[in-house]
DNA sequence: ATTGAAATGATATGATATATCATAATTTGG
DNA sequence: CCAAATTATGATATATCATATCATTTCAAT
């Protein structure tokens, strides 16, 4: 992701926590700059020692976990809960509300695509499983294969 | 899970490594029986505490993985990825070859139902995502959500 | 300024998972 | 049947991921 496009996002992300009364700190900022600025999925503890890398501070590692929990609320950043690593969300600077996230992951090089899956299918989906008399929380899909550049250079 | 269910799935077992020139040594065996007796899904430090319980015998959680993973490799046991835990597959005894997986996950009670999902949407699913030129390992999905009865008990 | 609430730091510990080398059990080829 | 090779398991250490708890700092509201 280019330079402008991290700062664009970030402002957005900025609105968008003022509107919900939610306080985007200094810090929460930065640790989000960090997943806009990383290309793939990290960890709480890699997200601490970037920090560290692009701020020059120390940060410990239970800070980084509440504020990923804070921005996970605010759906700033997701956690892919198949490899423990979090990533900031596809879709801050984007206008319309957010669809139930969908991660498309390669397991070759870490690389992952958050897509929008058609509405129809997640809805199709959704009567399937309320059928089993389930109530979903939240449909979060993750999905592990190979991207289009990997399996090139295969 | 019935115990007559339980040594006719361990039976099934038997015969699936058989074929595939797999061996299910006793501990291995006993470490799915361990899940097959399970209400809920359990992690590899609960299986060792459990195998312990029901065996009397020591095993190292280090085995405990190993075994989890021959398991897993003969499509014996799943790993729940979104709660690091591991359960038995529901369909060890069917004849019919086996569907992607789909879980339910109970975030109230913890137990989880396997599905199938109806087969032309996970097609529908997998058409989507070849849109993105992206190319699937196994399209295991987990889905988190209130079972029936935790609805009603609520 | 004072106070109360929210955010962050510091420390400890629990939970999950892998690496590695040693030993035991099983298979295989003679 | 035995020896070698392979596979499975044990033992130990350590890496990795995550939470609990209490102390301190920051910030907002009065």
């Amino acid at each position: 992701m280019a330079t402008f496009d991290i700062d664009n996002v970030l402002q957005q992300a900025e609105r968008s926590c003022v509107e919900h009364g939610a306080r985007l700190t200094s810090k929460r900022r930065h640790i989000l700059e960090v997943l806009l600025k990383a290309e793939a999925p990290r960890s709480a503890y890699e997200i601490a020692e970037l920090y560290r890398q692009q701020t020059d501070e120390n940060i410990p590692v239970m800070s980084v976990y509440r504020m990923l929990d804070f921005l996970m609320q605010n759906s700033l950043v997701h956690k892919l809960a198949s490899n423990n690593k979090f990533i900031a969300c596809a879709h801050i600077a984007c206008s319309h509300s957010h669809q139930t996230p969908q991660f498309l992951i390669c397991d070759k090089c870490q690389q992952v695509r958050e897509i929008g899956v058609d509405k129809q299918l997640i809805h199709a989906l959704e009567e399937s499983i309320e059928h089993n008399h389930f109530q979903l929380n939240s449909p979060q899909l993750e999905l592990h294969g190979v991207c289009e550049s990997c399996q090139q250079h295969s």
